[in-house]
DNA sequence: AGAGGTACCGCAAACGTTACCGAAAACCTT
DNA sequence: AAGGTTTTCGGTAACGTTTGCGGTACCTCT
């Protein structure tokens, strides 16, 4: 039975919109409309946080007195300073970030999505890049897509929401439309893209130098004495499997080995594709006696099921994986290393240069690989 | 040559206050204070995202009404809505979460530190914990402490700054003092530990069955011959280091096998600190048959070592480790897994719990975890 | 044709900070 | 001492949203 504040206990009540949780209701009467009592109201308040208010109150200032205290503003007694620091502290206060941001719109926030962050890769570029923005006085939100393009979309959604300075990001391997990324540079935030670049937004890229890298792994192979040199490749709308494919045709092309097409496999980045792709190899009549893999992830899956079938490595098959992943060494696996951290660090460098001046092109960056030689490859190692 | 802007050209101005960035005048003749001209005022703001008043504006509606329209409120006209709705759409509006958090003083977001995570444990725990918090609605912030101790409190202030709604949190091995988290429970927001926990806290805990499952693992080695069991344990600091000590401790005296503290060696979570480690007992006069390691990173570290010295395994050396990292099947390293996605869903059920319902006490959480025999260990594997 | 109801929308306050502007008080000058 | 300066502080608007409350215009009954 709901009754009337105003009239009392008349019941000339009548429903009438419906409002969130709650109803409204109309006295006719007076004339006048009401929502239902809120009884479950909780008393106290449980999660008021201090803030600048609070201090003030408490040491009968203004709240833009403590503020600037806050901040060491110049203007402010310093006796006034410590007693606002001293208050702060002892009540440990948390500067409300949002509020802040909203008022100089502006987070201090980097947002950096990952496709995936199992393997070593990743993580080593968020530490990079963490160390940079960090001493620039930026925080770096970290998302991660799963290999998702939808989840990519999303990532890019919440953080624009989040409104983050700047992004990093790292493609999908099924991302193929691009509106998401042009729609952060439409906005004008500083957009750089790294490892999973692609070539249809105009914005600083940071990348190794995949094709002179896959060049060189597949050179090692074939200077190793390996001619029938296969190749599994990374999913085609990934910029970088592309380059890497360029890189070791060329290969093959200077020491005039004929390219042959089934023995460039591609493949997505999980564990069952590898293992199907490297079991296709394995089974074709005229298999190859070296496989320069996209990355370490599948060359280890290709080397774990050699062992399975007995096929002995290097002797009967040298195997090349690319990045230089922890495990490489725990196996013994021959790969070409990429600078990771520093990737992050290039990355994040770029995104700051751009916060800075917006106006100016900035350059992309590329950084180059290194081999390293193991006894997946060598028998001398 | 600075000028007063009301009574034009004169130079009576003086230099007053020091002003952030430019300097404040003051003209006696006016009597009044002025400060520089801001000639480098860039003329068009460079970031300006679409807001629910450039909506309004557009659609000649009040900033409630659209905000009504975009949250599909019933008392909004179906046709308003649409066109709210598809204008937002064609300006790629994104809601500015800052706004909206500060006035509903909910952020839908929860914090998650993880000391680490270039091992394959903390990325899982987080996708376990994305998975239920996604579901929900919550948004998951990642904080990585890089096992330090300082880092792992300004992750915490960091976070209470961007005012998360709760606290999912692993401890870094230095981690002695507990202030930070007894002051978010001071602050009354939903705190819960996993993994790394501690017991000077009463939150609710997610942790696996430590100790039994390093009583198994020990018990393990024992039933398969070897008797000369050490152990590699972590950081004293560590709850979880504790709890398989003593489990391996029982399982020893269950097969009345003494102790030797001397085979009990406590090591940092870093690769050279287990490398000191493993290389110590193996310059042991009596030195262990079977190693215990307190987790995966130390027993490759021990297994990689042990090759390096021509010790073969599991002939000469039995090694069993903790997590099922992924490094671990691929060399066939015996170890105890932990359900590690599900730490991360259980522990974001937790915050969640306590999020719905402040009051109640909640109960810590303890996963069972299960023997993986590979071939670090056993003969037959 | 009123009267009572409903559908739809706007006003304004609030969230916690910051920053511009101004002003009182304290401090120096002659 | 009187005026000029400087120091130190407060008022206030603004950031973009949400939401309670209230109103107008229309509708639907007798």
């Amino acid at each position: 039975m709901i009754r009337c504040k105003k009239c009392g206990e008349v019941g000339y009540i009548k429903k009438s919109g419906k409002v969130r949780g709650r109803q409204r209701y109309y006295c006719k009467d007076c004339k006048v409309y009401f929502s239902e009592e809120q009884e479950d109201k909780s008393p106290v308040a449980h999660q008021h946080q201090v803030t600048i208010t609070d201090l003030a109150r408490h040491l009968n200032l203004s709240a833009s007195t403590v503020s600037r205290a806050l901040h060491k503003h110049p203007d402010i007694n310093l006796a006034t300073q410590k007693k606002v620091l001293d208050l702060a502290a002892r009540l440990d206060y948390q500067p409300n970030m949002l509020a802040s941001s909203l008022v100089k719109s502006k987070s201090f926030t980097i947002g950096i999505v990952v496709p995936e962050f199992i393997n070593s890769f990743f993580p080593n570029v968020i530490l990079g890049a963490e160390e940079v923005l960090a001493k620039a006085g930026y925080k770096l939100v970290i998302c991660h897509s799963n290999e998702s393009y939808e989840r990519e979309v999303e990532n890019v959604k919440l953080l624009l929401s989040s409104r983050v300075d700047g992004f990093l990001i790292s493609l999908t391997q099924e991302t193929k439309k691009y509106d998401h990324l042009k729609a952060i540079v439409a906005k004008g935030i500083p957009l750089v893209l790294y490892n999973r670049i692609c070539t249809e937004v105009d914005v600083p890229k940071v990348t190794v130098n995949d094709y002179e890298g896959a060049f060189k792994a597949t050179e090692h192979l074939i200077l190793n004495g390996y001619r029938k040199v296969a190749h599994i490749a990374g999913p085609q709308t990934l910029q970088i499997a592309q380059s890497r494919i360029t890189g070791y045709k060329d290969a093959l092309k200077k020491y005039e080995i004929p390219v042959n097409e089934d023995w460039i496999r591609h493949c997505d980045l999980s564990f069952e594709g590898a293992k199907r792709t490297a079991a296709y190899l394995f089974d074709l009549e005229n298999s190859p006696d070296a496989i320069f893999a996209m990355n370490d992830t599948i060359a280890v899956e290709v080397i774990q099921l050699a062992k399975m079938r007995g096929i002995s490595i290097p002797a009967q098959l040298a195997v090349v994986g690319f990045s230089d992943d922890i495990i490489a060494q725990f196996i013994g696996l021959t790969t070409m290393a990429q600078p990771v951290r520093e990737i992050g660090k290039a990355a994040a460098r770029l995104v700051l240069q751009r916060l800075k001046n917006r106006d100016v092109h900035i350059e992309s960056k590329i950084l180059s690989t290194s081999l390293v030689i193991r006894s997946s490859s060598s028998h001398n190692h």
